[in-house]
DNA sequence: GCCAACGTTGGC
DNA sequence: GCCAACGTTGGC
């Protein structure tokens, strides 16, 4: 299983959002690098629902539930579906990732631009244990 | 509201 | 194909 981690100002789409609807489409994406890891998002894939701009944190988990399709009107684009796991027990801001070594070559933090980035299983299971996540989410 | 990062566009 | 100009995003 991999690990991923979507951004999304809460104001446009926010992990509420995500619950109240059950399941979504995650499209939209215009960006080169975030399409290349939407492309390689498989159904069972776990990822980190950051909130960007207002909040600047991780705020739930996710679960990939069907691989990508084609998005937008000539289809170059790629947008995969996802579900809300569970949220968050502690919400982990981005100041706290920033201050944790272990965290400090997380490809957010690199590229912090990029809306869809990989986690590995290492940085995944640091942020779940601050974010106080029991096995069931954090799995 | 400002500024840095970075992706995209367009002229050459 | 290169590179400067420009627009957008996101953190502060």
């Amino acid at each position: 299983m991999a690990y991923w981690l979507l951004r999304s100002e809460p104001d446009a789409y926010s992990w509420d959002d995500l619950v109240r609807d059950g399941e979504t489409e995650w499209n939209g994406v215009r960006n080169a690098t975030a399409r290349i890891h939407l492309k390689a998002m498989v159904p069972g894939d776990r990822a980190i629902f950051y909130h960007s701009n207002t909040e600047r944190a991780c705020v739930g988990v996710m679960e990939i539930t069907r691989a990508w399709q084609p998005d937008g009107d000539d289809g170059k684009w790629a947008s995969v579906a996802v579900k809300p796991v569970a949220p968050l027990p502690r919400p982990v801001p981005l100041a706290d990732i920033k201050a944790e070594p272990k965290l400090a070559e997380m490809m957010m933090l690199k590229q912090s631009r990029l809306s869809c980035s990989a986690v590995t299983p290492e940085e995944w299971a640091v942020v779940m244990h601050m974010a106080g996540a029991t096995d069931a989410a954090a799995a």
